[in-house]
DNA sequence: GGTGAAAATACTACCTG
DNA sequence: CAGGTAGTATTTTCACC
């Protein structure tokens, strides 16, 4: 394998982005179906996607859930603001958010705000508690805004290919 | 099939949690092992993950893709502000927000701002075609702030469950 | 990368409580 | 109506070219 896992670029041709467009919006596309449309036989396919997953190009398989649907129906987007800079404490903020389950994703970001933290919760008593955990009793954290989420254009899991 | 789309929650007891919660972090997961996890026969977790596609508990079943590795090394998020906030406008943004691939996620939010964007794209300079295209050239933006995603702490496309 | 056979998996019909 | 059983069809996967 060429590279397991790493943030380094893959070679791709567009045979691979092909298959991977396929796989972004149905994973269980029957290889049979994969290989017509890319005109190349199921094996081959086979190889090409065992290929990506083992260099991390796919980085995994996964059923995408309707959060409203499972009763979790508020999205929270929070900008977070650190008091220094100090790597340590970067760290810690990392493992914090990374452990909560209600934190659906997080991202390091430049700029006035250090931290954006998108939660997925049941209720506002829920994050209200949440907010007390992660923000109110952490002594980095110098300030965080909330957005509530009123409507999900568009819900994104997909990379643009080509 | 009780309900195919809309936003009502579905009734869904632990066993079916449990099924979406292994489906989450693995959907290539063979039913006779989701099976034996949830004490249950595999064609008794085929008919749940059946009825949870129909009702749309389960939105889709798709790849993961590392948007670093396909060249798509650059995440960012846009808040934007629009100028007023007549419905006919708002429909106008969304149309135009989804129509862009580049725009991975898009959400309509509370307070100040009122879209949340999360673009990925391979170049800055793409970056900057795109906010001439969909801001300044767009009279209903009347203010955007970009914050440029240094690390992806968190990946989250799963919902907590339970 | 293709071919064909083998193994694993998903699906269906039918039966049972 | 939900689950189990057994058989069938599909799909994945492997050896070989």
């Amino acid at each position: 394998m060429r590279e397991k896992s790493g943030s380094g670029r893959i070679e791709l041709d567009k045979t691979d982005l092909a298959i991977l467009k396929i796989l972004q919006l149905d994973n269980k596309t029957p290889q049979r179906r994969i290989a017509e449309a890319v005109h190349l036989s199921a094996p081959a396919v086979q190889r090409r996607i065992k290929r990506m997953e083992e260099t991390g190009v796919i980085a995994g398989n996964a059923a995408l859930i309707d959060p409203a649907k499972v009763g979790r129906a508020i999205t929270l987007f929070v900008e977070v603001q650190m008091e220094s800079e100090r790597a340590e404490m970067f760290d810690d903020a990392k493992r914090l958010f990374s452990s909560v389950p209600e934190v659906q994703q997080c991202y390091y970001v430049t700029g006035d705000v250090d931290f954006i933290l998108i939660v997925v919760v049941r209720t506002m008593a829920e994050y209200e508690v949440l907010t007390r955990r992660l923000f109110f009793e952490n002594p980095n954290v110098k300030r965080f805004r909330t957005l509530v989420c009123m409507d999900r254009i568009k819900a994104g899991l997909t990379v643009p290919l080509g």
